[in-house]
RNA sequence: GCCAGCUUAGCUCAGUUGGUAGAGCAGCUGAUUCGUAAUCAGCAGGUCAAGAGUUCAAGUCUCUUAGCUGGCUCCA
């Protein structure tokens, strides 16, 4: 028969494998890095072992690549399978559990008397090593599940035998490197020598089957790559991403702080870090001003009756604070939504109100549990750049793509990529399914009319409805959930929002729950990540900072400085007694955009010397071509996108 | 909350087989007036996270608690 492969067609007998046919079509040196095939028969593709036969019908095969991401992924996932054979070695007590390939690398859960920590990583990389050195061939076996819960239970293996019985199959794969054998769907790459790229990232526990009533496992995390070069070159990325966290990046930048002993998870914005923030909700709010928003205040605190009515109590009360004062019990928000809502029965509203789109910079409180506490990205209190539009259920599909468009310039506007998925209707819910159903497909209809492509997560919307979630990929390749869209059609019945229709009838508007930046906190800890500390201009809390070389320029400074204050520019004076270079050095290490030096030569001129932050020296400047310079590199971003920015 | 690791000066970190705490940066004081990433000197700064135990003796060993970091789970 005749099977295509990369193109070319290839005669191969009826009994060949896979192996064998791209061995006959590929170069040597190419076929060296394929660590599986791809057989296409009629219209259905599976992934195939090397040492597998082709598949009755195949009409072509391709070569998948130790480097392409399907291929990493299975070159990860026989590492996992390496890295249980070498724990199994050295802890023969280790019962194994499950192995998969993630994002970046692998994990396998095993579950021991002594969880492993990272002083015996050494030892179980040297290990892996042994077992990748000396090139051991996956074999893959088949047998019935009766024969494979025998094989596993006689091992002790009754975590593996728990997966047998769950399968649907009748018969269930195996596949065995040296002395170690694995229940496991496959593929596998030829043989461990693929696997000799990886390394040992961090221990972590982890529940069997991710629930927190089942036994505690001792889970290894790790990674691995085609060849060194490219583990290398992760292992540097991660160093890069350690560079910019933006809790090194706040205490040295002077942007927050935080008293765990006093407010743990909860920020302390420092006045440069303030000053930024104001700058991004300056904007923020004028952009929703011009998009026909009307900015908002709710209170604080609500009476719990409140809370009771609205659900949160029943659904969210283990995340809530309360206070009693007198005899009234208050719930501290948690959302922003109730107070929105009774700002809109406030008055008679029409069907010519709608829709109502109500903007408030809400500061919520959720408790959350101390370990999951991460910097300014998983805080206790914080700000939502929260809004909730009312509107008639024909206007639905309109207002999310509203929503949907600003979501897209914002992300332009700071060079974001980013990934939309749908979450559907959870477990514990309230609601008709009929209501669930028209939301969920007005949001689906939205989404494609954006033209996005996007997901579906089941049963992650929500307890009030389903949503759209956001994820933004930062420049070095991590995802941040951001945004959400929220469609509710339970909160306006709860608290019986109505208008007058054309025909004189009431109606029940629906409610759109949304937040673009997420919270404050955290999209700011995304945006020191994404610049590594050096703001964007139009952010900087300092655009400029004049440094003088001795005090006979100090007037000279103070004069370009106020005159740089005067013309809407962010500028600060360093007349301090330091050498010039040290100075410098600081401005830079602050991340300052531009730095002014005023010497002898300067001050006579009454211009300054331009230095940009990435060392460049632009030369001399009238204080107005400076300011003309700095106003043009704030205003670049809004360039990009729908957006504007003003100088105030 | 659960698992692992960590917690020494404002920050970054030393501290040997248990013998009673040290450096750099930052701060303060003084000198220095200097041209694009660190001028010099001096001073000050610590119940070694908290508590208990073992010991003649604990930063160091054991236990308990708290916080942090990385995960699980949850989520903006």
């Amino acid at each position: 028969m005749t099977v295509l492969v990369e193109g070319r067609s290839v005669d191969v007998s009826g009994d060949a494998s896979a192996a064998s046919v791209l061995q006959q079509a590929l170069s040597g040196k190419k076929f060296k890095a394929v660590v599986a095939a791809r057989a296409a028969t009629g219209d259905t593709r599976t992934l195939l072992d090397l040492s597998a036969p082709l598949p009755e019908g195949c009409t072509a095969l391709e070569p998948v690549y130790a480097d392409s991401p399907e291929g990493l992924a299975i070159v990860r996932h026989s590492t996992a399978h390496v890295m249980a054979a070498a724990v199994k070695k050295l802890f023969p007590a280790a019962r194994v559990t499950i192995g998969p390939a993630i994002d970046n690398g692998f994990y396998y859960d095993f579950f021991v008397d002594r969880p492993f920590s990272s002083d015996d990583f050494e030892a179980i990389e040297a290990e892996m090593q042994r077992i990748a050195d000396a090139r051991l061939p996956f074999e893959r076996t088949s047998m019935s599940k009766d024969d494979a819960v025998r094989k596993f239970s006689d091992m002790g293996e009754n975590f593996k035998v728990e997966i047998i019985n769950d399968i649907d199959a009748d018969t269930v794969s195996l596949y065995t490197c040296g002395d170690f054998t694995d229940l496991c769907r496959g593929p596998h790459v030829p043989h461990t020598g693929f696997s000799k790229s990886f390394k040992l990232l961090s221990a972590a526990g982890a529940y069997w089957r991710g629930n927190e009533k089942n036994p505690m496992l001792s889970r290894l995390y790790g990674t691995a790559f085609a060849d060194d070069k490219a583990l290398k070159q992760y292992l540097a990325q991660l160093e890069e991403a350690k560079r910019r966290d933006h809790r090194k990046l706040g205490r040295e930048l002077k942007l927050f702080t935080f008293h765990e002993d006093v407010a743990p998870g909860m920020v302390f914005w420092l006045p440069k870090g303030m000053l930024l923030r104001t700058i991004l909700e300056d904007f923020w709010r004028r952009e929703h001003l011009k998009r026909n928003y009307d900015i908002v205040q709710g209170p604080q605190l609500l009476r719990v009756e409140t809370w009771q009515r609205s659900g949160h109590y029943d659904h969210y009360r283990q995340n809530m604070y309360f206070t009693q004062i007198e005899e009234d019990q208050y719930g501290i928000k948690p959302m922003n939504c109730i107070s929105h809502m009774l700002i809109f029965k406030n008055d008679l509203r029409s069907y010519r109100d709608l829709p109502q789109r109500y903007f408030e910079l809400g500061v919520v409180h959720r408790h959350e549990k101390s370990g999951v506490l991460h910097g300014l990205l998983r805080v206790r209190q914080f700000t939502q750049d929260d809004a909730h539009i009312l509107c008639a259920p024909e206007q639905l599909e309109g207002e999310i793509l509203n929503v949907i468009h600003l979501i897209r310039d914002l992300m332009q506007l700071f060079n974001f990529q980013f990934k939309v998925a749908i979450s559907t209707r959870p477990e514990d819910s309230i609601g008709t399914d009929e209501a669930w159903e028209l939301a969920t497909n007005a949001l689906i209809e939205a989404v494609k009319k954006a033209d996005m492509p996007y997901e579906i997560n089941e049963g992650d919307g929500a307890f009030y409805g389903p949503k759209i979630d956001v994820r933004l990929l930062d420049c070095i390749g991590r995802e941040w959930q951001c945004s959400t869209i929220q469609v509710d059609f339970t909160l306006p019945e709860r608290f019986d929002l109505t208008y007058v229709g054309q025909d004189g009838e009431r109606h029940r508007p629906v409610m759109v729950h949304r937040a673009i930046m997420g919270s404050l906190e955290r999209f700011i800890g995304v945006l020191i990540e994404q610049y590594a500390g050096a703001m964007p201009t139009w952010l900087a809390p300092e655009q400029a900072r004049i440094l003088t070389v001795t005090e006979a320029g100090d007037e000279a400074a103070r004069k370009a400085c106020d005159e740089l204050k005067a013309l809407g520019i962010r500028a600060t004076a360093d007349l301090r007694n330091e050498k010039l270079g040290f100075k410098v050095r600081e401005a830079q290490l602050e991340k300052v955009p531009y730095i002014l030096v005023v010497g002898e030569k300067e001050a006579q001129s009454g211009g300054v010397n331009v230095r940009l932050r990435n060392g460049d020296n632009v030369g001399l400047k009238s204080v107005a071509e400076v300011a003309a310079m700095i106003r043009a590199d704030a205003e670049e971003p809004f360039k990009r996108g729908g957006m504007s920015y003003s100088f105030s």
